[in-house]
DNA sequence: GCCTAGGTCCCGTAC
DNA sequence: GTACGGGGCCTAGGC
């Protein structure tokens, strides 16, 4: 529900189109004139202006000023939020539920007013494919150990494609897994299919950034190992790579 | 200027609106069906969902889910911001400037729009920083210790920057590390440097609220010192010594 | 440009 | 619950 007409409201119609929006949980997003007094871990006071503020459908909370990045007051969820009526203004009280913290606000016009429930249900990937980490891996095997040497990558087995083949420090032969998300059980037993095809002395390790602690138990019961990757050092190596083979103006163009 | 009737309109004047809006360095607000994706020190894509975009006038840019109070995708300013057609939506291109980082996004529609110039003059106070703290310190080096006396504040070393130097009553040359929250390990170890560069004979006091058990033993066992200090305390002082009539005093009146 | 340190840091995770 | 480390941390201040 956007509302377009928001400055020819009263106070008190104001105080309950917020008040109704809050209490239905939806979404609100607010361009208007306020100051605001936090007190918490520390203490400050924003005089008059006009400035955006959002209270999400988890009550978390913001106040941005004009420019900067960073908001100038805020509250993280869970919040308990309240809404009464001053002397000219709106007030808006925002109560940290787990800490002794609070923002008061204080209304006095609005230039702008949304509030709706938003439909999110899209994921956030901090995103490389298994390919581009065994390309990266293949550049850079000390990241998988010390010492380790690959021999071969994307190695077609009778039971799958083995991601990364090699020899560690020792001599051993070695399989190395790739998972871009958390382990399950799943990748555990794929790894065991290919450690019991390729026979005895043969050592397996599961990179990836984490592994649930079912699939960690099994994996350690049949003589498996788990190196934990972290998907942020391997993109700034990608990044960083990309930046030195090519210009940095051909990046920044695009794709 | 508002415009709730974005979802009429074309792409291409949804372009333009956009286009005109950041020529002019008006401050935007959008709520809109949208995908991301983030190239630069890491590597992200966030799916399909509504959310809330904000670009400020000095091109902050902002994008934030439905809940969760830390944005999902950013850029600080500044940044070239860039606004194209795509195939049934508008791509948006935020390019930073002084670093080799970009966040595409891609707008198929929107449920809110807004834009227009906001005027915020109001300054912002907060107190009790460490700076704070220190200043207080300087007036009141008592509150370190009887006959304490201070020779400098946030004094510049290799190791750091030393928050209070100073000389105690027995004449002995003191280093004090204030802390406004509870000191953990780190703290304690940033009063090592600096007091393993000053060399033998100096004092080092740490300063907070409070301190973690094993920081405590890890100080104990260097011969550094813990004082506790109280926050409250201090905040009273300074309320006590701001005596303008400022407008938090006139924002406390009206409570 | 680098490094250092602070932040109402926020956030996850192990204990 | 608390403590500890990481973040696309961001930001400010020196050098």
């Amino acid at each position: 529900m956007i509302n377009a007409m928001i400055n020819t409201l009263s106070l008190q119609d104001t105080a309950e189109l917020i008040r109704e929006a809050l209490s239905s949980r939806r979404f609100i997003v607010m361009i208007c004139m306020c100051e605001a007094q936090y007190i918490g871990r520390a203490r400050s006071f924003l005089e008059k202006g006009e400035r955006l503020i959002v209270i999400k459908e988890d009550t978390s909370f913001l106040i941005h000023r004009p420019t900067e990045l960073e908001p100038v007051n805020w509250q993280p969820p869970p919040n308990h939020i309240s809404i009464s009526l001053g002397e000219n203004c709106v007030i808006l009280t925002v109560r940290r539920v787990r800490k002794p913290e609070r923002v008061v606000v204080k209304i006095y016009s609005f230039k702008g007013f949304f509030s709706d429930k938003l439909s999110d249900n899209g994921s956030f990937h901090m995103h490389l494919s298994e390919k581009e980490i065994s390309e990266i891996l293949r550049k850079h095997p000390e990241l998988i150990e010390d010492g380790f040497r690959i021999v071969s990558t994307e190695f077609r087995e009778k039971a799958g494609i083995i991601d990364v083949l090699g020899v560690d420090a020792k001599g051993r032969r070695t399989i190395v897994e790739i998972k871009k998300d958390k382990a399950g059980k799943d990748a555990v037993k794929q790894v065991l299919r290919y450690v019991r095809e390729a026979g005895t002395g043969v050592r397996a390790i599961l990179l990836s950034p984490n592994i649930t602690p079912e699939a960690e138990k099994m994996l350690r019961k049949n003589g498996l190992e788990f190196k934990k990757i972290s998907m942020l050092e391997l993109s700034r190596i990608i990044t960083y790579e990309e930046h030195s083979e090519s210009s940095m103006s051909r990046f920044l163009r695009g794709e």
